[in-house]
DNA sequence: GTCTATACTCCGATAGAC
DNA sequence: GTCTATCGGAGTATAGAC
């Protein structure tokens, strides 16, 4: 497995390049290149190419965990915490204008090599599935939490294809705006069903 | 390039390979076989893999377009035709969860493997686009049109992809409600200002 | 038009010296 | 822990018989 700096740099560089030119159609010269060591260094690290795509899925749930903890650490609110999620589409914009993005990119590619790392990857979609329902259900989205953190998601996978595809930074923009409108427009309702619901529910 | 029955054949199983396994991970070997003839055999037909690809890319054109003339045939209502195009998420819901949507993951692979193909894939994506575009004027979006037309496709393109992540039909079907709701607004919109214009610009 | 045979390259993976 | 050397297999592509 990993030990130390060079199991780290592999693991690091084979992120980068899984990310920019596929699982695939990265080989192990082409890591062992950037990482600056020998092909047969490698097997020393990992016996696999399957283990170091695995221990690359670890890392970045690691960064993801990381990454949710700093927007906990930075607000309170759901509505803006949701809001540090959608901004991930302008920090990370020409980026994912020229790769997509790393996580829905990586599923499609293990869902069509029908490879075993498929769960694994998806994982990193419920962990942010799962951190968005917690904040739409503090949001007071109630029993739609789930299918707006499912919306969130899918509308970002959208917007991320589409600027692949055309570059279009301007349509990102925008789209960001929108996705902010409808967050927004979401986080009235909540507050406008939950203000109906109060003369009918007095609290004790 | 193509040449009748056996090159035709050469194509359609291509085509469907490309999309089940991936442009990279589909080899000579993998549509020889389907076909049923030697990898020898195949060279008469495309001298290589990339005359292949582009060979399929303009298959699916000609599909795409045989596709958007038979919704101008079943309705003229802008509204109805944009429906059709959002309903094939239904129609092939189950390609959809297996696969991802053919071009959006075409267009990312190819993307990744920078490959030269990428302007005439994304071509399938614009062909789409401009088709939209033209509904939303009719439906009176007026400058909204383009950016309408790209919400539809973004849209479709992150529930094609949490689809293919989470194999969640009741997913889809929601998210198709979702999407004709916005759109059936969009129309409403669109009708309450042009109600609103017209005692300002009278007709002449 | 279709086949077999084969050249050549690259890949993932192993063995063993240092 | 890192290296060189190399194996076996698969990939694209070619040559030439039928």
């Amino acid at each position: 497995m990993r030990d130390g700096k060079t199991g780290e740099q592999i693991v690091d560089h084979a992120d980068d390049l899984f990310y920019r030119q596929g699982f695939e159609a990265t080989s192990f010269a082409d890591i062992a290149a950037a990482v600056g060591i020998s092909r047969g260094n490698f097997y020393y690290h990992f016996k696999t190419k399957d283990e170091i795509l695995a221990a690359v899925i670890e890392a970045r749930i690691a960064d993801t965990q990381a990454m949710i903890a700093a927007w906990e650490t930075e607000t309170e609110d759901p509505e803006a915490r949701i809001r540090c999620y959608i901004h991930i589409l302008l920090d990370h914009q020409s980026d994912i204008m020229a790769h997509g993005c790393p996580v829905g990119t990586l599923t499609s590619e293990l869902a069509k090599l029908n490879h075993q790392a498929q769960g694994a990857a998806n994982g990193l979609f419920t962990q942010l599935r799962d951190w968005l329902r917690l904040q739409f259900e503090a949001l007071g989205s109630g029993v739609e939490a789930d299918r707006n953190a499912m919306r969130v998601l899918a509308w970002s996978q959208g917007v991320a294809t589409m600027a692949n595809a055309y570059r279009d930074a301007e349509f990102v923009q925008h789209e960001v705006e929108q996705i902010s409108a409808w967050l927004a427009a979401c986080a009235r309702d909540s507050r406008a069903r939950s203000n109906r619901s109060k003369p009918l529910i007095p609290e004790t």
